[in-house]
DNA sequence: CAGGTATCTGAGAGCGCTCCCATTCACATT
DNA sequence: AATGTGAATGGGAGCGCTCTCAGATACCTG
């Protein structure tokens, strides 16, 4: 493995002319740069990561940390796409990914890890439950960070996220202008944002049609399939003719507890999920549900990430992206009863 | 961030002492040893991975590269799981991951740097393709790796692995003693070694039940859902009596297309899957398949890159973990026509 | 053609750590 | 008391890079 000087040698510059090559400093002759750029190539040169790390304080390499509770759901098809979508941006700017799933035995050796281990320009957090330390951890740290999911206690915080109040008002909406009565909630966990914003919008719903909340018709879930069975479980007794499931793993959870009561979806109860995951359409039948670009949400993390990085502009960043209701056969289209 | 030397300072030893300290030397007085330690709690002291690797060239950070052609799989719940092993054996050993998910077009250099950014002590590469260029460039360098999967052409690298064909045949010998005659098959790609191997199992199991091999009734799938529901589409019209798919993923999608077509599981067609991901319990029916410990799968492999960092014993090393059938419900338990 | 200015280049320090080697000290041995 | 031994400790070099600063060269201007 070639290093820097090698460089130099070959190429009869100095080290600090090949460094600027390297990093496209504008103050080299042409002649230089190309002559260095070949030698480069033909070597298969790759500065050290860890020199450069110590040297200048960057390393091109950012960390993605999903914390504690939430790897549990790691099987949720919603980590996967986020994953794949911070990583995509990562490759597109020549940048590289730390992992953390924090396991709760780990987890505040995992948080100080992250801050302070000096291998990384910033960090992505995910899905932080609202009194998480890991965000105050942040907020005392230097180090730059987006989180992926709003959050109330760190108004200064940069974040990425969709209207989740406003996107499951709609969907409620969708499912009261159908003509359905007692509309039921299968809340994620109301201690993450989502969960309480999602819930927020439900009730709204229900407000702007007159409808008085009806508790019995709520159920606190977990954002699991099993979740999902479990609570509708609880919600079938109280004869609710739709549902309004906070994520996609709970509704399909919610369908196979209904199936296995042999109520009909949509006939006897319409259902609408949230996320437009792979599972909505492969549903049966398939899910009317909140699409939100899982996808983009990390994307765009990374790269408001990596630009406060090289700016050095860490100002809060509030980014919303757009939402849209998918309407297929779960919600049905009039009430039948 | 305190440094060794701030470290020092306050403690009143030396920078060499407190580094012992922190990397457990021996040749430390228990006075000393008791007093750092102290203050290095104090002060949240985490030692600055960039300089140790510079100094040392270890890093406490591996690598999980998943290639190219099998990022677009990111939904099946694989790799979750297999991340989740992965993760979960650094967290255990004081380890980071960097994962990098290797889009097509960024390929080259993405090896590259995976090689020789002098980040990572070793990596894990899961699923490649028999022809993948990354393997050749790993056995080149010096980095130590292991991969997921056993690799055919690359006899002396490290690998973790299931025995693929003597479970696929297992699966099928099931189906067959069940009184299945025509027992299709659902690959994977077979430029995939587990593909292949799984194939190689399904074509065994028939040659010792003399069952002669009927082309019409083997598809190549690529494990994802939708590619086992087209797979089954076109199985369909030779009326296997069973099938065995090579993943869950594609066994849902088979059924989904048996639903379509009115075809009842195990009625009809007896069903086996491959895999054992959460799909599987909750499918209707539920799916007969072979359990692969796929979380223990990226778990040992860590350990053992790990073993082999620490020891500089680098010689190729073999793990075969063990699979088990799993009956549900989608085989049936007798051929009713 | 002297002086100024802009552009390019090289030398040197130092990022925070590990590791080798030398030194010190306590204790056992003769 | 002199010597040997082993354990504990400290000093210094250097890992590969970036960045500041100063020097060199070329170019312009009056």
């Amino acid at each position: 493995m070639p290093t820097l000087e090698e460089i130099a040698k070959v190429s009869g510059y100095s080290r600090s002319t090949v460094s600027r090559v390297i990093n496209n400093d504008s103050h080299v002759s042409e002649k230089a740069r190309s002559r260095i750029l070949k030698i480069v190539a033909d070597l298969d040169y790759q500065p050290n990561v860890a020199a450069r790390s110590l040297a200048a304080g960057r390393t091109q390499v950012i960390g993605l940390v999903i914390p504690t509770a939430v790897s549990i759901l790691f099987t949720d098809p919603y980590f996967p796409i986020l994953i794949k979508g911070v990583s995509s941006a990562c490759n597109q700017h020549n940048h590289s990914v730390m992992l953390w799933l924090a396991e709760p035995e780990f987890e505040r050796r995992t948080v100080q890890k992250v801050i302070s281990n000096g291998l990384i320009d910033g960090v992505i957090v995910s899905s932080v439950i609202l009194n998480d330390p890991i965000v105050r951890s942040l907020e005392a740290s230097s180090l730059p960070f987006v989180l992926v999911g709003r959050h109330p206690n760190a108004p200064d915080a940069s974040y990425v996220d969709v209207d989740n109040a406003r996107s499951a008002e709609e969907a409620v909406m969708h499912l009261l202008r159908l003509g359905r009565r007692r509309v039921a909630a299968i809340t994620g966990p109301l201690n993450m944002i989502a969960g309480a914003d999602r819930y927020l919008g439900y009730r709204n719903a229900l407000r702007l049609r007159g409808v008085v909340e009806d508790e019995t018709l709520v159920v606190e879930g977990d954002f699991t399939e099993d979740g999902g069975y479990l609570a509708m479980q609880r919600l079938i007794p109280h004869h609710p003719d739709a549902v309004f499931a906070a994520s996609d793993a709970m509704a399909v959870g919610a369908l196979r507890a209904l199936r296995d009561q042999g109520i009909q979806v949509p006939g006897q109860v319409a259902l609408v999920g949230f996320d437009d995951v792979p599972l909505a359409t492969h549903a049966e039948p398939p899910l009317t549900t909140v699409r939100q670009p899982i996808q983009q949400l990390g994307y765009i993390a990374t790269e408001t990430l990596i630009d406060m990085v090289e700016t050095g502009d860490v100002h809060g960043r509030r980014v919303i992206l757009p939402t849209q209701l998918v309407i297929r056969a779960s919600c049905g289209t009039r009430a039948r009863y």
